[in-house]
Order: C-alpha cells, then sequence, then structure tokens
DNA sequence: AACGAAGTCAACCGCTAATTT
DNA sequence: GAAATTAGCGGTTGACTTCGT
C-alpha cells in the first residue's frame, strides 16, 4: 500500500476517527507537539496515541501481511483516540496552534479580506498569512458565508487577475505595476509568522501600493465598458 | 411549538509542491 | 536524478445552529 492510500484506508475502515476532536484529544495532541514539534505528522499520531505503531506500519509501509485485518482493526480500536496525522495536523494548525485569534472578523480585517481577494483570488493561506491570528479556512469560511455574497450582490465581478489559468497580456504600466505588487507580495518578508509574538501586527506598505492604483484598471476594456 | 430553509464552520478529501532519502 | 515521503493548499461536505414561517 503506498503511503498516500494512507488516509483513503483510514476512512474506508471508518476505523480511525473522524468528527470533530474531544478536549482530551486536543490535550494529548498538544503535549506531544509540545514534546516532538509541529512535525512529521503521522509519526506524532503515533506518539500521542492516536494511530497505533503497527497502525502505521501497516498503512504507511504497506506489509499488510505482517497484520490481519481483524488484527488491524481490533488494534486500532483500541489504540485510543485513532487520528491520522493529516487530521492531527489541520487541527493544530487551525485551532491549537499558539496565537490563534478566534471571534468576530473587525470591520478592519474585513476590509483587508475584500481587498486581498480582489488582488490576489482565492489563495487564502496567502490571504491568512496577513492576517495575524488567522487561518485559511478561516478566512476561506468567511469569504464563503459572508463578503462572497455580499460582494457579488453589489457588482458583477470579473475574475481576479491572479486566480486565472492565463495571465492576460501586459498591456499598460498599471497592468504590469500590479502584477509587479503581487510579485512583491509573494516574495516578502511580511508574510505572517506565527511562532513569534513579535511578529505580529500589520504592515500595510504592500497594500498601501495596490491601493493606490487605479480599482477600475484590473478591468479589460471590455469589461470597463 | 414545530419544522424546513438557510447559514456557519470544523473537518475531510484529493491533489500538488516541497523536501528527504 | 529518481523515488518516496511529508507538508500544504483549496474545494467540498456535513453536522450543528439560527432564522423565518
Amino acid at each position: 500500500m503506498a503511503s498516500k492510500d494512507i488516509n483513503q484506508y483510514a476512512s474506508a475502515t471508518k476505523a480511525i476517527n473522524r468528527g470533530a476532536w474531544t478536549p482530551e484529544e486536543d490535550r494529548r495532541l498538544a503535549e506531544c507537539i509540545e514534546v516532538h514539534g509541529a512535525k512529521r505528522w503521522n509519526t506524532i499520531a503515533i506518539k500521542s496515541g492516536a494511530l497505533h505503531f503497527q497502525d502505521y506500519y501497516f498503512l504507511e509501509v504497506g506489509k499488510q501481511n505482517e497484520v490481519t485485518y481483524d488484527q488491524y482493526t481490533g488494534f486500532i480500536v483500541s489504540a485510543g483516540l485513532n487520528r491520522c496525522g493529516k487530521s492531527c495536523r489541520l487541527r493544530w494548525l487551525n485551532y491549537l496552534r499558539p496565537n490563534i485569534k478566534r471571534g468576530n472578523i473587525s470591520d478592519e480585517e474585513e476590509d483587508l479580506i475584500l481587498r486581498l481577494h480582489k488582488l490576489l483570488g482565492n489563495r487564502w493561506s496567502l490571504i491568512a498569512g496577513r492576517l495575524p491570528g488567522r487561518t485559511d479556512n478561516e478566512i476561506k469560511n468567511y469569504w464563503n458565508s459572508h463578503l462572497g455574497k455580499k460582494r457579488n450582490q453589489k457588482e458583477k465581478i470579473p475574475q481576479p487577475v491572479i486566480a486565472q489559468e492565463t495571465i492576460p497580456e501586459k498591456t499598460s504600466d498599471v497592468t504590469h505595476m500590479k502584477e509587479q505588487v503581487v510579485k512583491d507580495f509573494e516574495n516578502s518578508e511580511l508574510n505572517f509568522d506565527f511562532s513569534t509574538e513579535e511578529s505580529y501586527g500589520l504592515n500595510l506598505d504592500w497594500a498601501d501600493k495596490f491601493l493606490q492604483l487605479d480599482d477600475n484598471s484590473w478591468l479589460t476594456e471590455e469589461e470597463k465598458s
């Protein structure tokens, strides 16, 4: 069994826990990450008791003959948390990680999301990187349930430049400038690093630069008319 | 009060990119 | 350089909550 099948197999067997995490699962996961760091998620799944070593061996290494299916399910049901590494990673990133900001999105944040989405399209992790304490999942959910709808009611929206498969020809200086802003954005050291307290705070120079450009210049001549 | 519709959001899925062996 | 492994992304799902009738 190839390693990429680990989650498919886990889903199919129903032997691994799914759905909402319990406080006990959170605690065990947090403890394990504290010791081993937030990486090698399948290892963490084992060490936290979320996945038994033999289950990992079976799933990851693919030596099915080493363990029968009944032995496998027996192990995994009795193993405790029974979460796969992927689930552990997601839980950590979206909920348990330090400095996560929970609660309502402020007007300032909403405005920033709108502007960033206009610039970047559905590149949620990049957008979230500019909103300290917010996760890509949260931004995406907020967009889908609040902003996208609100925005679509107001106007007929052209596709964001970056989200398109093919970027239009550079037909004007403004277009070129905006593409450069996007490049700067992606290469910028301003991307938020959740690991340090110091990294809090919004440096919006790049956004100011972007916003100085004429909004209408995103549109093709056809779209403007 | 009951019930269906709509909204919300945590979690899952499939895939690709990046990194390691 | 190739293969294997790991990390990360964006779209989607489904359970739960809120709203409207």
